[in-house]
DNA sequence: CTCATTGCAAATAATTTGCATGTAA
DNA sequence: TTACATGCAAATTATTTGCAATGAG
């Protein structure tokens, strides 16, 4: 790994992200309960971009009776509240990222394993900026996706032939 | 408009993708039917990015009678012939557009009217060309949309403050 | 004639919502 | 005590598919 291009930065606070959820719920005058604190703590400890259903699995083993739904809305909390980010990649599937402050990253993804993969590039960030401005539009975000082979996909691949 | 960097190129030449579905039909042992060929130059014809319900009402006005399966249908064998592209924007719908040749673009999606324009910037593809050989991936395709607001909304919006 | 195609309706698949019951504050 | 939250089941939405009747080659 080329630890200058690694997109990983500090590791989150989350601390801080349960506080703005908090006062999130607090000024909608939402409420902590059992099943959303530990919806929200088993995302935390999740691999990054999980489906609803991957989620609802993990939180399940520590309480059968939750829900799909209470999943489904406590996700989109999350992400109305700023802690999370939906991302739809081509699977059909809503997966949901923890944020990432100010840092912005976008995906690879392999075809065959399904591996998402970060990566940032502040060029390419700034081209787009230029190629927004160029049109006259008002950048507010951008979807950019790169699918192929991941390097272990590519060497399985190579080891079968 | 900045002409050096509209991305649009020569007019598509409808004759060959014509010949080019047939030549795929042959090979596939397909028939060529009144409702095929009404649906391939009605598609011709509308804007692009057409979703499925647009072509079929436009379809619709020649003859009434045909069915959302035949235009979704034909839709995906236009795609699989290589004439057309399956793409995929926040609305929840799929839209198709004329193949482009050699020529790749991405697009820009307003928010607000759903204005789909096209870009093309040759120094993005090559900074996504070196972010996946970074990491080693062999980049197959890629998806790159940046979503705002157009300048015609911008406008608008202005006008009303 | 044969097998692909069509149009309708039913099946999918992932979300999204309505509602009776439960529960935080 | 009063809304909000939960879990279930039903509704939605956009496709996708099965099938009997039709039609191209």
């Amino acid at each position: 790994m080329h630890p200058s291009i690694d997109p990983r930065h500090d590791p989150p606070h989350l601390e801080s992200f349960r506080q703005t959820l908090q006062a999130y719920m607090d000024t909608k005058g939402l409420r902590s309960t059992d099943q959303r604190r530990l919806i929200v703590e088993t995302f935390f400890r999740a691999p990054n971009h999980v489906s609803i259903e991957e989620l609802l699995a993990q939180v399940r083993a520590e309480d059968p009776k939750v829900g799909y739904a209470t999943v489904y809305r406590t996700l989109k909390l999350m992400a109305e509240s700023g802690i999370a980010h939906e991302r739809e990649f081509g699977d059909g599937l809503t997966r949901y990222e923890l944020a990432d402050g100010e840092a912005h990253h976008d995906h690879l993804i392999c075809d065959q394993c399904g591996r998402i993969t970060e990566f940032e590039e502040p060029e390419i960030e700034r081209l787009q900026d230029q190629v927004a401005a160029t049109y006259g539009f008002e950048l507010r975000t951008h979807k950019h996706e790169l699918y192929g082979v991941c390097p272990l996909c590519r060497a399985g691949a190579k080891a079968k032939a």
